[in-house]
DNA sequence: GTCATAAACATACACTCTGCATGCATCTAA
DNA sequence: TTAGATGCATGCAGAGTGTATGTTTATGAC
């Protein structure tokens, strides 16, 4: 019987395999970006050669792919985990907001899916991989506020994509450690005044 | 007298090498991006060789920023020459984002300064390039704006971030090819729904 | 259990790219 | 006109990516 080679099934070897690159290529990814991450290094970190890495992964773009899809997985089932069962709409947009920003607090994630993704897969890849795991969440909500009233009938698609854009960019700020309670309360006053809004007739 | 070497001040021979590398330089980072452009690729297009490129430029980021700045300087000249001299605040934000989004529709811009730039450059590079050209309008736009009461006395920073959020999302997704008017509308709808903001006691 | 096959992983190689060092051509200034 | 500086080209060393090939470990039929 071996110490330092048990006997493990196929499955077994990739998954962990596959767990510990990730996770050397996700420092590495947080610490130095995508470019300036090279395949030595991920390897080097994760104690394996290259073969290793290519036989789970064609290429590089594809372990990060795969890092960015647990990231994003993870966003998404905080988010889905944050949802009030029985709650308006208004309450639940803000608590999807709100969850959304506790979990892009987790360090580097910000990095991750906001600045390297976009620049190395491309932004629709990226949406791709965000709407594989539910980030519609965001778009049903505001279709449902606009359906109750809560929020002015003006283009799902387009106020989803802007309000969408300014919690990442809150996220990002607040990854920079600018002040949450600043963010919450500007997000907040934005929706509500939206919600107020007086229609022009 | 050489036809095909024309005698020419070795500031002009600067400039006009530092244009030709930027150009070709230019068309590739966006058809490209930055990390899928080769030095090589740049200065064949250029129609030089790449002792031209380092003479002019440190390294290969050097001759990215300078392109970048190029346009963040486009974008802030353009937003400028837009201000109507006597407007009320509101009038004069919102022509400012006009002229912002009609700046960033230069086929290639949103690509460079929203996508290439934060990953390549980092996001504090980025933003100082933009500060370098006059990016403080926004602030200066929404202080104005909350000092005329105008908009709500949020803090300021907090919201001029996710106002230009905002703003930047809506050029990526014109140069996307959706709708205008969507966008158009959805905006105003947010900074009227700001300004009619009811205080809470 | 054994053996053929496939999967997991390591090693070696060819190619490209970046940045620098060196050398030639052109301009500047006295 | 000529010494020095500047503009630009050529050649080279190091690093990185992806693939081809070799070696080890697991699987499944018998």
């Amino acid at each position: 019987m071996q110490v330092d080679s048990p006997r493990r099934s196929n499955d077994l070897r990739t998954a962990e395999m596959r767990a510990r690159l990730m996770d050397a290529a996700r420092s590495l990814f947080v610490a130095h970006g995508f470019a300036g991450t090279s395949t030595p290094a991920i390897v080097d970190r994760a104690g394996v050669t290259r073969g290793a890495l290519y036989h789970h992964f064609p290429d590089k773009t594809a372990i990060f792919r795969a890092v960015l899809e647990r990231e994003a997985a993870e966003v998404a089932a905080a988010i889905l985990a944050a949802d009030p069962p029985g709650a308006n709409p208004l309450d639940a947009l803000l608590a999807g907001a709100s969850a959304y920003l506790a979990a892009m607090a987790v360090p580097g994630r910000t990095r991750l899916l906001l600045v390297d993704g976009p620049a190395a897969l491309g932004r629709v890849a990226l949406r791709q991989i965000e709407a594989q795991h539910g980030d519609a969440t965001l778009l049903g909500g505001v279709k449902a506020a606009q359906a109750d009233g809560t929020l002015p009938p003006l283009p799902a698609q387009a106020l989803t994509s802007l309000l969408s854009a300014m919690f990442e960019r809150a996220a990002l700020d607040l990854s920079d450690g600018h002040p949450p309670a600043d963010y919450l309360a500007t997000a907040k006053a934005i929706i509500l005044g939206l919600s107020q809004l007086r229609q022009p007739h």
